[in-house]
RNA sequence: UGGGGCGUCGCCAAGCGGUAAGGCAGCGGUUUUUGGUACCGCCAUUCCCAGGUUCGAAUCCUGGCGCCCCAG
């Protein structure tokens, strides 16, 4: 078959590419260039820029593969980047890796994919796709500490038919690291990217601060009573469970963050055992099955580091809200992704809505 | 300017003559396609200042300085 496959210039999505024209496959490379090549260039391990370019046009080369490289630059600001600043105004956690999927990965990249007449996009991510008997499912990665399923539950079923994830059954890393190898690929040694792509130095409340301004102004830290406690410096630099960079001691209890108010700028602090919540509520929900009608057990992951936990859910459909009733309490800070799995399975997911606690936890 | 109390790391706080606990904050790191969580490491040669007593004091004495409280 013809085959896009996403090349970000690093070792996965460079294998991917190998692993596809080894088979026979008609392979066409595609890079997207997300932002700015001066600022990217000073960052080791980032994607999708500079160096990256030129190495995914390397790989092409040694592939023997034709590559094309597209400026997504704007379209990349507008949905990417825009909204992981609009979400921490809201005072909400964004996810951008998720926005990215749902945007220039997974619509751009594969609407170019169709134009091209390919018959499937393939990307590096690591997860599986198994074909079910209703149709493809979203699995989790055989190797369960690059699973990338969290990420990706925003799929839709028409893109998941259409997409190909060959890393999902690799064992671990360095098994991929070795095909990159044995391919004679330049990148097998490359570092793997981490933390935010477009914010070079690591410093993204400044990123942040650029657009919404808002989020870089001081106000209040205030405990679940509304007292005074200490000063912020921007609603932006903080997550709901964050523990550090409060800058409050002298107390024999550390302190996290339990909500953020916005409006207010202030920030509500409290004891970690007063955080973990019984329900929560996600919008923007994506069924990778049909939605379902009744309630039902599942696991869900509330952030992207941590394992499934049991949980009831029922979905609305009127609303299109999730109703989560967590089997243990937890942490969820809005603007997370809440991704149900049934097992290795992803069914579908959303992102976290604001709590109570947000507009009564800090009472006036 | 009578009486009482207190001054130990940014904050809280052990120590009561034997050569500075701990917690919080902070910093660094591990982990990680989101700076959460978790985990690991670092963090006062010095105890408000100056003398003195002692082999030896943050711990005892004297004098300062600075706070706090009760009286006026």
């Amino acid at each position: 078959m013809r085959v896009l496959v996403a090349m970000s210039g690093g070792v996965d999505s460079s294998v991917v590419a190998g692993l596809l024209k080894a088979e026979g496959h008609e392979v066409i490379g595609a890079t997207l260039q997300l932002y700015d090549h001066g600022a990217a260039l000073q960052k080791k391990g980032a994607c999708c820029a500079g160096q990256d370019i030129h190495d995914a046009r390397r790989v092409a080369d040694t592939l023997d593969i034709p590559h094309y490289v597209l400026d997504r630059e704007q379209r990349f600001r507008d949905a990417v980047i825009a909204d992981f600043a609009d979400t921490y105004a809201r005072g909400e956690t964004p996810i951008p890796c998720v926005r990215c999927n749902q945007s220039v990965k997974f619509q751009d990249l594969l609407g170019l994919a169709q134009d091209l007449g390919c018959d499937a996009l393939a990307t590096g991510h690591y997860v599986r796709r198994v074909e079910g008997p209703a149709g493809p499912e979203l699995h989790r990665a055989v190797d369960a500490t690059r699973d990338q399923s969290y990420f990706l539950f925003a799929t839709t079923r028409a893109q998941l038919a259409y997409c190909r994830f060959p890393l999902g059954d690799y064992a671990d890393k360095a098994a991929v690291r070795a095909v990159a190898a044995r391919l004679g690929l330049a990148v097998a040694d490359k570092p793997d990217s981490q933390d935010i792509c477009f914010v070079p130095a690591g410093r993204y409340d400044q990123v942040v601060a650029k657009l919404r301004p808002e989020t870089a102004e001081p106000g209040d830290i205030v405990d679940m009573s509304g007292r005074v406690l200490g000063q912020h410096q921007g609603i932006g630099r903080y997550t709901v469970g964050q523990g550090r960079g409060l800058g409050l001691g002298g107390s024999e209890e550390r302190l996290f963050v339990a909500a953020l108010d916005a409006p207010r700028r202030r920030i509500v602090v409290g004891p970690r055992a007063a955080l973990p919540q019984t329900s929560v509520v996600a919008g923007e929900v994506n069924w990778l099955i049909d939605p379902p009608r009744e309630s039902f057990a599942a696991q869900v992951k509330l952030r992207g580091r941590e394992a499934p936990r049991p949980a009831t859910l029922i979905f609305e459909a009127a609303s299109s809200l999730l109703r989560v009733e967590l089997a243990e309490p937890n942490i969820a800070a809005p603007g997370q992704a809440c991704v149900v799995y049934q097992g290795e399975r992803v069914l579908g997911g959303g992102f976290l809505r604001r709590a109570a606690i947000d507009s009564e936890g800090a009472a006036a």
